[in-house]
DNA sequence: AATGAAATCGACCAGCA
DNA sequence: TGCTGGTCGATTTCATT
């Protein structure tokens, strides 16, 4: 973040809701944003540009369907770790590497990672499973299948219209 | 999905590729595509096209930062339902809906959702524990509080490349 | 599936409020 | 600083292979 945007406050209504849209859907034109925001497309392409460059978005990406690549078997892991040496970011990033990981939270309380994997089958999900018991600090995994992702896709900015 | 795809025998090479790239930057032109994929431009966007329309794709979006929003405050809760009544997918699109929740996991064992939340400070974290017990048929929750967030940006193509 | 040409759209710039 | 209008280059579309 190099200018601007420190704080919610710097964005205008129309900041607000050209993000929104474009969080949802970016694949959208220019003159399209330009008719839902009533200014002009230029003011949109720099608005845009100003926003990218602040790092406020962080970036344009593909949303992909997992169905087509049958990475359907999904599995929520706690694990501990022992609190012998100094912290742990370094099995944290670990814990990040492994093939299959896709999610992996710091947490305070009994258990020190909250680890989300997706594969394709049960024979990936064991192969995930010992490459965590096999980082060096790593003491317990418990592991809950994913029966339905009721809902995986974030959007910060429903969150905020809250405010 | 309309058509094609439906297993991942589906995808050549250039395919796979051209997945890989997109899902982790789409801000990039048809120039630059062309250029790593070595085929015609006109190709590139025959393909993009055949993707989107097939649902591998499912949609461009803009990632957003969650910091000039001051929405850094995350939680994991593990949410118990009563199982008298017939099943919960409705309890977890109650869970989803509220705001602030980014994620819902109906999960096999001794819960049934993992939900993630995210917001800017305690109170509302307050707030969404509140409403998720108001839920009728929600029996208990347990929340943790995310210290680091690892990683948290799903990439598909990183778990099938391993296949 | 892929191509090349024609039509459309987006990126960039100088200038203005 | 935010925006405008115009130019140029990039993208989309389509007939063709």
């Amino acid at each position: 973040m190099t200018k601007g945007y420190s704080t919610s406050n710097d964005f205008d209504e129309v900041d607000l809701k050209l993000l929104t849209f474009i969080e949802d859907d970016f694949d959208v034109s220019l003159d399209e944003l330009s008719d839902e925001l009533e200014i002009s497309k230029s003011a949109v392409h720099y608005r845009l540009n100003k926003m990218k460059e602040s790092g406020v978005i962080k970036g344009i990406t593909a949303d992909l369907n997992p169905e087509p690549f049958e990475l359907d078997m999904v599995a929520i892991t706690e694990v501990s770790v022992t609190h012998e040496k100094g912290y742990s970011t370094d099995i944290g990033n670990k814990l990040a590497d492994i093939n299959g990981v896709e999610q992996v939270y710091y947490t305070m309380g009994d258990v020190d990672f909250m680890v989300l994997t997706r594969v394709q089958d049960r024979n990936q999900m064991n192969e995930v499973i010992d490459q965590m018991v096999a980082i060096d600090g790593v003491n317990e995994t418990s592991s809950r299948f994913v029966m339905d992702e009721v809902k995986n896709n974030p959007k910060f900015m429903n969150n905020f219209s809250q405010e």
